[in-house]
DNA sequence: TGTACATCAGTGAACGCGCGTTCACTGATGTAC
DNA sequence: TGTACATCAGTGAACGCGCGTTCACTGATGTAC
């Protein structure tokens, strides 16, 4: 392992081992959690000696934060593809559940991690989750703030639409990493549809109602 | 520890010590998660040697089931003191959310427990938790199918309507679990319960709409 | 281009530690007569 | 009521194992001249 066929810079291939190991860690903590994972088995994935892992991270708690990191730019990076085909709210609930459960497929992996890290034993790493899905919820909250509708809400009526979205995003997507069989997923898709009708239909009507009192 | 006072039969003070084990047990688990959780680390916090516990649970995997029992049967209780207040849909909304935050408060280590272990390592206490959390949706559907408004729904609109519902559930007592100040709960609490009307109002407009077109 | 030295990713032995589990046991509690 | 025996919750020694971490090392890659 040590030289590896020999190609690159010795910098690539540090890179490449880096790589290697949130790679193996990604996958190994599916089975245990974060915090079930040893150090001593991530190296023997990658086909390192145990020590050579502190080339590399520090401890297992640094290396779930870069999983994090890793984690959000993934989600980010779907958030940006969805945010193209924004131009009004119906729009966007035909395409915003599919997205998300073809991204839940393609980066299977990633939302895993967050979402069971989410509520896991490593504090830091925990913490680290929760602020990202802060942000994010504050970002689309803006993003809801350029739609026609919404466009007049007050601000808590966009937080607390946000964070319903968001909730529902994160059930949703434990839904489709939960469901069994195709046919239990497209259950899972036809409600979450469902709901983000009642959901953006809901969030209006109670506009309307209070314009009134 | 071996007589403690000496009090009760042999069965009383088994039992006795069964429930310090659970008590300890859900104690523990809230620093490392259930998987963190050794059996020595528990017997030591109970005062009894490694080996007693074997006289009671054949594994930290079983505890855990057992607390996943108890964990419900409390969330029943809360549930059956909330049912008794309702009877419109707007009163439930009142109660609700007021309900859920002070129960939360008083079983605090019960809703940690099944928020975390449901997405944690131990495959058949997450399961469990899973299981139970879809029976409570259940009767959820049709105990509002019981109110005047969703009486008339269809069982895929109830369903969805009670996922959702559920669903804003667990993402609020994560909120209240985690929230650092009172000022933040009570913020929480506020936007729960404009949320629930966003809900509430939100399936009734949808339902008006499909019943027109 | 060739040489001498520095860097540093990965090695391998060794350590002490807490773990789950086994086993034979103790002695208070419970029961049959 | 008194005696003899059974039950069984809790004891304590011992085991092998995987863990994180230390340390001095190797040898290919990189750099200065």
């Amino acid at each position: 392992m040590v030289t590896d066929g020999g190609l690159g810079s010795r910098q690539e291939r540090k890179e490449r081992t880096r790589a290697a190991i949130l790679d193996a860690a990604l996958r190994l903590s599916e089975d245990t959690g974060l915090a079930g994972l040893s150090l001593r088995a991530v190296a023997k994935e990658v086909g390192i000696v145990p020590t050579a892992f502190y080339r590399h991270f520090a401890s297992i708690e640094e290396l779930g934060l870069a999983l994090v990191d890793a984690s959000f730019a993934s989600l980010r990076q779907m958030m940006r593809e969805q945010r193209r085909t924004w131009v009004d709210i119906d729009a966007v609930i035909e395409s915003s559940v599919d997205v998300l459960a073809r991204n839940v497929h393609d980066r299977r992996a990633y939302f895993l991690f967050m979402f069971r890290e989410r509520m896991s034993g490593i504090t830091s790493v925990r913490d680290a989750i929760r602020h990202e899905l802060e942000l994010f919820e504050r970002e689309l909250a803006t993003d809801l703030a350029r739609l026609p509708g919404p466009a007049s809400w007050s601000s808590e009526d966009l937080h607390a639409f946000a964070n319903l979205i968001v909730g529902l995003m994160v059930n949703t997507t434990e839904a489709i990493l939960t469901a069994p069989r195709p046919e239990a997923e497209r259950a899972v898709i036809a409600t979450a549809e469902k709901q983000i009708r009642f959901l953006v239909v809901g969030a209006a009507s109670w506009r309307g109602q209070t314009e009134l009192s």
